[in-house]
DNA sequence: CAGTCGTGGAC
DNA sequence: TGTCCAAGACT
């Protein structure tokens, strides 16, 4: 083996010490944690993808309510899907899980697969999400390293670069491999991704409520806060984009469908400004200058990766021709169920009617 | 391998 | 008010 695990405590030992804190201080009672099966587990491991429990919690409820079982979501359409996820972010999960639910019905029977490699074979499970699905919902060893692991295993090692990585990456692997037990699977897998989200954070480390801080390396160097260490920072460009706001007659507001790939892919969103060239000349003199004023903050939506503003004059006009499969009429007074980008929901359900009533800024 | 993908919590 | 980044996976 290349790559040695050189762990500071035996794998019995660990487990013994993780299992104790674990049954007095771990969480036992998050909803997913209610009824174990495939599907529940399949779910909220998904929703949890680089996303905090407290978020997934009220997502992962509406979602059961609506899709109880795999083969309710297969019957779901896409858009159906995304509505639910609205909000969530990283739509892409969302529309490998329905994807992956039609595999599911279609051709396995509607049955799980119950091994790593064939979860792994289905759109958004990785080799870190079917190993969890498999742990908590067989009790079957497997191997998870989502980011609570590897801020534990960081620490307690002091393996120095960034987990994101490929060579850190496989040196804490072997370190999860080496640690995990042949029992206990269920409770072992929800302790030490308690231990990083509970006791073991990012900013400020329970340390002495820890149950290894007799042996953590980072902590013997009085560096928790130095692991593991971070990402190199790349300083994003800002892009700019106008969205338009346009309205018929009826106060119903036109979408447009978004790209099946890249950001908001399949969400419903505002056309962009150069769509209609045919419009540019109207709103040139009716909205002049291409920044918003701060009259209209919450037009202004800022990611990390780029900035939207949204046209601050709404537009009128009585009829549009270019309505397809791609663009529709959105009534706000009575909303279809559709995945709307975030931003553009909330526009529509809280500042819409400020919106057109205000008038533009100096 | 290095980018890309969302939103909100924490400080 | 900005920065960092979270129960990662895909291209």
């Amino acid at each position: 083996m290349s790559e040695m695990p050189s762990p500071v405590l035996s794998a019995v030992e660990f487990q013994r010490r993780l299992l104790a804190w674990f049954d007095v201080h771990g969480r036992h009672d998050l909803p997913w944690q209610q009824d174990r099966s495939p599907y529940r587990v399949w779910v909220s491991e998904i929703m949890l993808q680089q996303t905090q429990v407290a978020t997934v919690v009220p997502y992962f409820e509406r979602f059961m309510m609506r899709f109880p079982n795999v083969r309710a979501l297969a019957s779901a359409s896409q858009d159906e899907v995304l509505h639910l996820w609205t909000g969530l972010g990283y739509y892409a999960r969302g529309r490998n899980l329905h994807r992956a639910a039609g595999v599911i019905v279609d051709e396995l029977g509607g049955d799980f697969p119950m091994d790593s490699e064939a979860l792994a074979a289905l759109p958004g499970i990785g080799r870190s999400t079917a190993g969890a699905i498999i742990a908590q919902s067989s009790g079957e060893r497997a191997v998870i390293l989502d980011g609570n692991v590897k801020r534990s295993l960081t620490r307690l090692h002091a393996v120095e670069g960034w987990p994101g990585r490929p060579a850190v990456e496989r040196r804490l692997w072997a370190l999860a491999e080496h640690y995990t037990p042949h029992e206990r699977l269920v409770d072992y897998t929800q302790a030490i991704m308690d231990l990083g989200a509970t006791l073991c954070r990012r900013g400020t480390p329970e340390c002495g409520r820890c149950p290894f801080v007799d042996v953590c390396l980072a902590h013997a160097r009085g560096e928790e806060r130095r692991f593991p260490e971070s990402k190199p920072k790349k300083t994003l460009p800002t892009r700019t984009t106008r969205m338009l706001l346009l309205r018929d007659a009826r106060g119903r507001v036109l979408l447009e469908q978004r790209p099946a790939s890249g950001l908001w892919g399949g969400l419903w969103s505002l056309p962009q400004f150069d769509e209609f060239p045919e419009l540019q000349d109207w709103l040139d003199c009716h909205a002049p200058g291409s920044t918003i004023e701060p009259a209209y903050p919450s037009f202004i939506h800022v990611f990390s990766h780029f900035r939207l503003e949204i046209t601050p004059q709404p537009a009128r006009v009585e009829r549009l021709d270019a309505v397809g499969e791609t663009r529709r009429w959105y009534d706000p007074q009575n909303p279809d169920a559709i995945g709307l980008a975030a931003p553009v929901k909330s526009l529509l359900t809280g500042l819409l009617p400020f919106a057109l009533n205000a008038k533009p800024g100096p």
